[in-house]
DNA sequence: TTACAGCCTTGACATTTGTCAAGGTTTTTT
DNA sequence: AAAAAACCTTGACAAATGTCAAGGCTGTAA
């Protein structure tokens, strides 16, 4: 499981072994089964995480019972709750695999150290916040200027391989409409 | 202008003033008039912009001529577009003057340089970008989960001081309905 | 194999939200 | 002061989306 983090890092930025041991020292593997959870609501999120392999989502429960879908997390991205992690306060998301997976965790203190002595990588994590918090506007976009016909369209322009790995439910969550509208929207697409 | 970013700066993390000269060396100082363009769609932003004084709001125009609010930005905040910043590509966003505002820039290579050399800063200005990233998501979540009437609600309790500083139009778009629903949606909060 | 659970679709209907048009108020400009 | 523009609200109606219920399909478990 490590190596591919290992190659993950390589492929990203300029990092020798040395540096790579340091965070093998501190690297959590952890194996999942469909269905198991990561993080669960109301525990804190300690941990940078990295799947290697499989499928995560993180969702949330509102008061009517009703999930919705705030990530899909698939091989070679970062998972993990932000909020909680950043101001210790319990968590209000699920994270849960939905493939069996394979995810390293590299608990929060140690990874700020690590960060620390390997500029290149913390110069590399800002990148990917700084991508991530793109992304996520992006997505505030969509949601406030599209209907639900124009989201799934652009879902599947930004995400094409989720449409083969989530079933359509889990999408409609997370565009925030309901499984029989997007079941609309598609037949829809199909006229044209 | 730049006293208040030295007080901002030294509010938030220890800065010594030899520090703080490399900044002020390279800020640019604009004032701009109410409805006054700090970025035009098209351009491309390269900046870290401080907004000092006044009132920023970042808006994006849709096929149909809709605006759609992306932000509001008042003092003490910062603004830009991050997508252009960081891949290069002109903005898709305009960046404009609601109230009378004062704003510093900093040039994009130059605010890197110094970053680098002001470890501390650097800190900080992951801490911000860790602490919109979350602000986002949690709008992304009220966006999926939540009605008119509740995203409203939200709007006032996230944003208390913003429904006195902007119309109520303005409110509706960077919520993602219309006037209309929005004017709707209080006349029927006041009714409880 | 049979039974079951999960998933997707469809129809009928309710609710929410959008659109268009009008009017009144306030603010800004001339 | 007068005129114009911006802003907010309201009504009537249309369109989009949600809710509830039913049924069929598929893959998995017993």
């Amino acid at each position: 499981m490590l190596h591919i983090f290992h190659d993950y890092l390589h492929a990203k930025f300029p990092i020798t072994e040395q540096e790579f041991a340091l965070i093998e020292q501190v690297a959590i593997q952890r194996r999942l089964r469909k269905r198991q959870y990561l993080l669960q609501e109301g525990d804190v999120w300690k941990y940078d995480a990295f799947v290697c392999k499989g499928l995560m989502r993180t969702y949330r429960v509102d008061d009517k019972g009703q999930e919705h879908i705030i990530q899909f997390c698939p091989e070679n991205w970062w998972t993990g709750d932000r909020q909680s992690y950043v101001t210790g306060e319990p968590a209000r998301y699920n994270i849960e695999a939905y493939e069996d997976s394979e995810v390293i965790l590299i608990p929060k203190a140690d990874f700020r150290e690590i960060r620390m002595k390997i500029p290149a990588l913390n110069n590399f994590i800002f990148d990917l916040l700084e991508r991530s918090f793109i992304a996520l506007q992006n997505r505030v976009n969509s949601n406030i200027m599209h209907t639900a016909e124009e989201k799934y369209a652009q879902f599947l322009k930004t995400y094409p391989d989720m449409s083969n790995r989530v079933p359509l439910h889990m999408i409609a969550s997370f565009l925030g409409i309901t499984p029989e509208t997007l079941s609309r929207v598609r037949s829809h697409q199909l006229k044209k």
